[in-house]
DNA sequence: CCATAATCGAGACGGTACGTCGCGTCTTTGG
DNA sequence: CCAAAGACGCGACGTACCGTCTCGATTATGG
């Protein structure tokens, strides 16, 4: 859970907090964003929707902003990267994964709102980056490292290289996706995934004359 | 202006609506974005900037949405496709403005803003399509007949295909940028844009199984 | 009304305030009284009663205690001094006027609440005295000048002392049946208002060792 | 634990409550009366001033009501009438008292504020009147005996007409010099309550024409 | 040269959500 | 069993914007 924010003294006195108030919450951020919203979504709705008090609601989280990051980040911790067998097979599985996920509404409104305000808040863009973004280029390092089990791909010349190949890769998966279906409102099908990975695999695997 | 709803009678009467109006309004509304950021952004606050009243601005637009999209979409219209000799200074040359264009916060926080509001809202969508993506496709397009003409890319094979393949390519572009500003919250440098554009091309370039 | 602040503009530009307003919103806050009490009165709930949204409430008075003293003076002004013919006569009768109007729910928990708020609220008790107790002050004025008239009483030897014992009387009275009815919690019926006045009446003519 | 025993015996088993408790909050009481006002008196505020858990305050109070008439009757208590040698001066004296203790905020507005809650409340009403009301009418009849034996007043008639009495004077007393000190808000100062004094007297030793 | 009509600024209006505070209750640990 | 601590559901607070409305004052065209 992201709420606690600090230690906790050892010794914790008087009624200690619900943990099943923290779960409530935040499947009624998500239902309440699939039905109004971000901009329609109030906070002493998704108190009533938790069967929680509005107070509750704000001793655990500083706002709307914080609420929506620990509520969408739970959504793209259930991606998974199961082995397909090949580099393109796993690269198919996961962007029509993330393509499912951006359907979602709650995914798109939540995580593109989150995002706009955090233009204008350096704390807020922290949280994003490790609720959501570092967490999920596990997604890309696993798959490299199985390619390069397979001989798909060479082994890493250096940590570095490879850090920027890692940050690169996921910012042209996740990104194609992203634009694809939230910006252009266009969907992700079979066809485009497949034209997407071909041109991602082609791109990645020869070798550049990047020194 | 895409604020004019419907076909106003050949013959007004009354005053006529102030041009400068429109103008100092947009102006107004990009001031605020910058300052405030989304949320922040009040209908009061951008007509007391903009030197006119409330009423005024709604007489014009329908609400925050519409009147974001309007003010984002003049910023997208700066973006041009100046002739750098090869389609890889060329693409490198579009994807530096456009990161440099998503590194000002009211086009990163008013573009994220509206698509997260479109999610649930089908016209805004449709607005956003029409005012923004649909409008920037021009450069991909441009950079292709260019290619053609040099040679460094096949003609098209079909109309079709054509279309599938400019989709493609504005949304990897797009996406990779604005996902790596925005969401990854890493800046889009020289070496970065010049990985991406070497994947691009590679993987566009090479001519794949799909028949 | 109290409500006014202070000279508005000459011109006054925008749309003007409704005054049936405020004679709803004072209403409204008697009725609430009456049903609440003190503590169980709420500014929504007034106005809401008054149909009226909290904001205007709060565009004319500044909190809870100004719009209940501004209701409560309505009350006192409806007290009158009809020539009953005599000394005696006069002030039973405005005494018994007093102890109806403090039999009354709203006058009782209104005036009380602000007189104890008042007591670190130094602007509060000046209004109270203005709205209020100075204005009630005419009915003693009135009936000392009446008694003059018939002969009860001789001429004021000089304005101070004439002060001074109108201050003095106006404390004997209202307090009399304010505390009788109040804090006793004890009927001022008939019996008890003709040996209040009886004793008014011979300590006030009986001309006293003051020189 | 106790329950596996059967019922409750007389004797109190576990913990007996803190005897200094009761003491601590009702000061704690009276010095934030001082300090915030009636309004502004919290019971959490209360607790901790008192160094005691909010619990303990409601296992012995029912709320703030109850908790600040004990605590303002205590002031009362401690009014005495010593015997200054006549009617006259035994009447100036504890007018006097009475005026110094209503010019502490805690009695202000903690008796003002009971008052006016008791409008809508026959229980805080009678709780008034038993704690505070009846224990001081003692002052008046002690007032009436010693003049009584020094000769100044008359042996009471019948105990119906003396009891009419002795409730007139103490309304006349406390009501005026309540009235003076928190409604009209001017000091009671000695010249004031000589005045007073004169009139309360006259009126009351002049005997009238109640058959 | 006015009459009509839509615009303009200003600001009050009925609403809704905000984030905070206090209430009185409950649920812990510890005496 | 009581005490302290503090989380809980609840509801009012006073504020800020929303989008609408009513003003008086402009500024165009059309009779």
């Amino acid at each position: 859970m992201q709420s606690s924010t600090g230690r906790p003294p050892a010794t914790r006195t008087g009624r200690p907090r619900s943990a099943a108030a923290d779960t409530a919450i935040l499947a009624a951020t998500r239902e309440a964003l699939v039905e109004l919203g971000w901009s329609g979504l109030t906070l002493g709705d998704v108190a009533s929707r938790a069967g929680v008090a509005k107070t509750t609601l704000y001793r655990r989280w500083a706002g709307k902003n914080e609420l929506v990051v620990d509520a969408v980040a739970e959504l793209f911790d259930a991606l998974e990267l199961p082995d397909r067998g090949s580099l393109a097979a796993d690269i198919e599985d996961v962007v029509l994964q993330l393509a499912v996920l951006l359907s979602r509404p709650e995914a798109r409104c939540g995580l593109m709102a989150v995002v706009a305000e955090s233009t204008l808040d350096e704390a807020l863009r922290e949280r994003i980056r490790t609720s959501i973004v570092q967490r999920q280029k596990r997604l890309v390092h696993t798959g490299r490292v199985r390619a390069q089990r397979r001989g798909e791909l060479p082994p890493d010349p250096d940590p570095a290289e490879a850090a920027r190949t890692v940050d690169l890769t996921f910012d042209m998966v996740a990104g194609a996706v992203l634009h694809r279906t939230l910006v252009s409102g266009r969907p992700a099908d079979e066809e485009w995934v497949h034209d997407l990975t071909r041109v991602l695999l082609t791109g990645l695997t020869t070798p550049g004359p990047t020194p």
